[in-house]
DNA sequence: CGACGATTTGAATAGGATCAATGGGAGTGG
DNA sequence: CCACTCCCATTGATCCTATTCAAATCGTCG
C-alpha cells in the first residue's frame, strides 16, 4: 500500500481514534485495491476472510435466491461493508459488486478481531458502525413492510431532493433499473411509478429530475424522521 | 431485584463472561419487572434509556408510520432487544410490547455503556450479539425482498416444522393476526396462503398444522441457509 | 454505423389489499 | 353453568398494485 493511501484510510472515523501500533500491525497483509465497474467483490455465502471498506466508487450488496435476484444496499465512500460477517465469523449473506470504478481497502478478518482485542478505541469505533448498520437495515425493513412502491419512490426523491441542496432538481446517482431493485420493484414499475408522480410535479428526463411541487409531493411521500432520516 | 433473578440473568450469554464487579455494578439501577401481556414496553421515537432483556415470556417488536403498522421481531427468552438503539444512543426504531405475561430486565443504558469501557469480555459479548442481530434483519429483508407471500409462509412452516420436532405437525406460537404481520400480509392474505398450500399437506385446526407432505413443502418453500437459518 | 442494454409503454395476468359478512372460541359477568 | 360479548379467523367479492411478456424507442459505446 502507498503511503497516500495508508493517510487516506487512517483518517477514516473506523480507524482515526486507534493507535498507530495497532493501525499498522492491522494493515500488515491489507489491499487497498482499484476495480473496474462491475466486478463481483465477494459472493453470498463464501466466508468472511476480508473486511472491505468503499475508499472510491460505489458497491452495490445484492442477495439473490432462487433465481431472483435483489439489491440489499448501494455502499458510498467512505464506509465498510459486511462488517457483521467478519465479527462473528460467518458466511456473507449479502453479495458485493462494483457498480463503478472502485478502490476497496480489504483488511484480512483476523486482524481486525486481533486488533479489537488490543485497541479499545477501534472497538468502540467498530461497534458504532455496527449499531448504525444495524439501525439503517431496519429503516430499509420499515421501508418496505410499510409503504407502497409509489410511496417509496416518493420518499426516496424527496430525502435526495434534500441531499442534493433542494433546489428543485435532482441527479439521480444510480441506473434506473438499480433504483428500481433498491426499492423493491421492477424498472417497468419503476418507470409507471415515476409517472403517477407526475401531478406532483416530478418530470425525469434521463437522469435528471425536476422536483417543481416539492410541498406537495412531501404530502404525497409522508417522509417519516424514523425511516428516512440517515442520522437519528 | 432478588437474588434468583440476578442469577437467572449472570448466566445469559451476554453476561456470563463479565467481571463479578463489572457486573454488579451495572446492575445498579437495573430492574427485573413482570408486565402482563399487550402493556407496550418503548415507543418508537423515544430515546434509548435501558436495554431490555427478555427474560420471560414474549415480546412483539413493531413498527408504524402513516397509520399503518408491521410487525418488525418477535423476541423470546433470552435475548436483547433494542440494543443498537442503546449503543448508538439513538431513538428506537422500533416500539415494543408483551404479547404473553413476561418478565423485562432492563438496563440504565449508560451503565451498560460504562461497562463496556471497563469490560472486555462484555464488550466481545455485545458486538456478537449485535452483529447477529444485524444478520438476523438482513435475513428478514431478503425474506421480503425476494419471496412471495406464500413462499415467506411456506418457509416458516418448514422452519418451524424442524424446530418443533419435525414430527408432521406444528404448534402456532403465535396468533395468526401476528403471524401475518410478521410475514407481512394481512389476516385475509394469510388464510388464502394456506389455502394455496392445502395441496402440499399442510392442514390447519386453529393453531395446530398438520404437514403431511413436507418434501412436497420444501420443493415450493425452497429454503435457503442464508435465510432460514438463524444460526449461520 | 451498428449492437447491445436501458428505458418506456401497452396489454394481460397474478398477487395482495380492502370491504363486508359470517362462523368460532375464549373469557367475562350474571 | 350459561349467555353474552368481543375479537380472531375465514370466506366471498371487488379493487388496486405490481409482475410478466412483448414491443418500440432511446442512448451509449466500441
Amino acid at each position: 500500500m502507498r503511503k497516500s493511501d495508508i493517510q487516506t484510510v487512517r483518517k477514516l472515523a473506523l480507524f482515526s481514534d486507534m493507535s498507530d501500533e495497532c493501525f499498522e500491525t492491522m494493515l500488515q497483509g491489507a489491499f487497498l485495491q482499484r476495480f473496474p465497474s462491475a466486478v463481483v467483490l465477494i459472493g453470498e455465502g463464501e466466508p468472511a476472510d476480508f473486511l472491505h471498506i468503499v475508499v472510491d466508487g460505489c458497491v452495490e450488496l445484492y442477495a439473490t435466491t432462487n433465481g431472483r435476484e435483489s439489491t440489499m444496499a448501494v455502499v458510498r465512500p467512505v464506509a465498510t461493508f459486511i462488517l457483521a460477517a467478519v465479527l462473528a465469523d460467518a458466511p456473507y449473506l449479502m453479495a458485493a459488486r462494483t457498480i463503478e470504478s472502485s478502490q476497496i481497502l480489504m483488511i484480512p478478518a483476523e486482524n481486525l478481531r486481533d486488533a479489537m482485542k488490543n485497541d479499545a478505541e477501534l472497538t468502540r469505533a467498530v461497534v458504532n458502525e455496527l449499531a448504525n448498520s444495524y439501525r439503517s437495515v431496519v429503516k430499509t425493513l420499515k421501508n418496505h413492510k410499510l409503504r407502497s412502491g409509489v410511496e417509496r419512490l416518493a420518499n426516496y426523491l424527496v430525502s435526495t431532493h434534500e441531499n442534493q441542496g433542494a433546489n428543485g432538481r435532482i441527479y439521480l446517482p444510480v441506473e434506473k433499473k438499480l433504483l428500481a431493485s433498491m426499492l423493491g420493484m421492477t424498472p417497468e414499475n419503476l418507470s409507471r411509478a415515476f409517472a403517477t408522480l407526475k401531478p406532483y410535479g416530478v418530470r425525469v428526463k434521463g437522469a435528471d429530475i425536476e422536483i417543481s411541487l416539492i410541498d406537495d409531493l412531501r404530502v404525497l411521500a409522508k417522509p417519516n424522521e424514523l425511516i428516512d432520516n440517515p442520522r437519528s
